[in-house]
DNA sequence: CTCCAAACGCAAAGAATTTGCGTTAGTCCC
DNA sequence: GGGACTAACGCAAATTCTTTGCGTTTGGAG
């Protein structure tokens, strides 16, 4: 039931998932975004185009779905020694690879798709990497802030600016983390 | 200057541009988003498709264009007496107003939109609205926190929450809000 | 008043999307 | 293991959307 929401592991339908998202991604990093459509990327996988307009119905479901898996972090966040510095590195890092490029456009790309699942599943991944961080600071009976806190007060307006305005840079990353540090002494 | 980017005020262009807006808010209220197609726009409208093609290119850059137009504010924030009230209010009805399937949509469609025009003219809307509730204050003797405070504070965790988790009630607002006005005093 | 540039309409060509139908692959139950 | 069943796929035709060339119109400048 943890298993995201894809088919069954070994099918047929898992392989031709697996190729149309190594497709997509193929043909994202080669071309210009825009010139990226659903025949092509099915020309890539070696499927009709028809099989993945049954199964994601528009170009923007798909990248989502191909966004939302890269957008999943892959190791646990570095251990610097306290909850603060594990905090601030993985902020910094965060907002470093989400102003880029790929990171912006991967953002958008999750928020176009109609339902709302790839969102908020990006929403658990940074959750859960807080939650190993703050886990790790308790451990080792430091105070830390609430996940709900550090979203609010470090994610949220590091993610706000890269879309709406312009990406903060590491000394304003800095002082967002000073501040929901400030907040764990009321725990 | 401060004119938009639309062309100049009684021309051709801008009776076509209004008509399109029109056709376009006139089908999304009456019709499900993903059946709203620009044949259909341009149908309703009056005009041909490739006048809307060569001027905006793709769907998504003129629901993008519509949807900027509809969350400026038409208005001054209510004056409540305090800069402290003035804020509490404006940020809740924002949060309720962008919290809707509406608004909701509308941001989604600002934001899928290439150039990054649309997003920021979004946030200076806010930051106008925020400027003005602060000069107020200011006026009025009160500690205010400043713009960028706010916009990080209050107005990114409540538009994170709607576009990636849930959005948050009267109450959690209150909370951004109290936490803003706390900075105040460094001022 | 005349000229000019920008924008529009029309229509044809090209590309993408939808859909019906036959086939295949994997699964479940003997 | 073997047979039936379901979900997914390939193929191809029909539909719809998108692009583009060319002539015409419009509003503004000199």
């Amino acid at each position: 039931m943890g298993d995201r929401e894809g088919p069954r592991p070994g099918g047929r339908s898992a392989r031709v998932q697996a190729s149309v998202h190594g497709a997509a991604r193929a043909l994202l990093a080669r071309m210009d975004r825009a010139q990226v459509t659903i025949p092509l990327i099915a020309a890539e996988a070696g499927v009709t185009p028809s099989t993945i307009y049954r199964r994601w119905g528009e170009l923007h479901e798909l990248l989502a779905d191909v966004a939302v898996e890269r957008l999943r972090p892959d190791m646990a966040p570095a251990d610097t020694g306290s909850g603060r510095g594990d905090l601030l590195a993985w902020a910094e890092q965060y907002a470093e690879e989400m102003s880029s490029d790929l990171g912006r456009r991967m953002i958008r790309d999750v928020l176009a798709a109609e339902g709302g699942a790839g969102p908020r599943r990006c929403c658990g991944y940074v959750a859960e990497q807080i939650g190993v961080i703050a886990r790790r600071a308790l451990a080792r009976g430091e105070a830390f802030p609430e996940t709900d806190a550090v979203l609010d007060r470090v994610v949220a307006p590091i993610v706000y600016r890269i879309l709406f305005d312009e990406a903060l840079g590491p000394d304003r990353v800095g002082d967002l983390v000073a501040t929901a540090m400030a907040e764990a002494r009321r725990r």
